[in-house]
DNA sequence: CACTGGAAAATGCCGC
DNA sequence: GCGGCATTTTCCAGTG
């Protein structure tokens, strides 16, 4: 049950603002960042490099290798059976 | 565990070739009914229609069909909290 | 200009109407392939298919072949360049 | 044409070494921060707060914050049209 | 033709 | 452990 219901329809609303402006405080360095990764990968277009491509590398390294392996082994397979191979 | 594993590196050609093929299948199907949306798109926009109030629109009348009070009351209690009522 | 600046405040509330309902409309048209398409892939992971790879031999098949290999040389290429290769 | 193919296959490690570092860096920080936004949420909750409702009020403010009444009147006037108001 | 914004897809999380 | 939902990410069309 919710604070809501437990208490026949009154919220401390400081404790709730608390807890709101947190969040709010947190996503908002949250987007601050995100912002700085959209700019590194403009950054590295702006050089050359294919920001797709660039990003299924970092996919890649944040998969566990063998799992890596595992999955391009099964993507394979896959392939063969429809004679894509 | 997935099909790969559990049979030791083979697998059906045939049945997963009908299953690619139904998902291919519906894919352009559906493709087809969105480049028909486009369509609408264009034809009220040539109209004098505003595209993008359009969407706004259609997507406000969806929530209206969906939910729109759902848990409202719990919503307004906690926006009251915030004195943002 | 939109219809509604060219005409001081009043749009046809039918043609409107028509407009709307022919895209909702199709939008549910829409949503029930998408319904179709995730049936196929619940029974597929039912039959012991890895959902996932299969969406990527999807992908990979909606790709053009050339790009495809393109794509898969210049990833290789990155990965060289990181010594993960 | 991307670097790649405007250097007859040859990307240098380091710079690219650099990019993806940086951005891997920048994105566990904002993983942290997910981290820490998702223990807010868990406290709320620990304290009687209904979580869904709290992003909703979350998401409300961050609308206040930018628009609301962003193309408002054209949107209003549609509505009415369409008997909706 | 690059950029922005919006739609679609995919991933991950929470509940049963 | 799985299905459904919410978030996140990716993709794509419209726009300047």
């Amino acid at each position: 049950m919710t604070k809501v219901g437990s208490n026949s329809g009154s919220v401390s609303g400081d404790e709730l603002k608390s807890i709101v402006e947190r969040i709010e405080r947190l996503e908002e360095e949250k987007q601050g960042i995100s912002d700085d990764i959209k700019d590194v990968y403009t950054e590295a277009k702006g050089r050359g490099y294919d920001a797709k491509v660039l990003r299924r590398v970092i996919a890649a390294r944040k998969m566990d290798a063998n799992e890596r392996q595992t999955q391009a082994e099964v993507f394979d397979l896959y392939l063969a059976a429809l004679g894509m191979l």
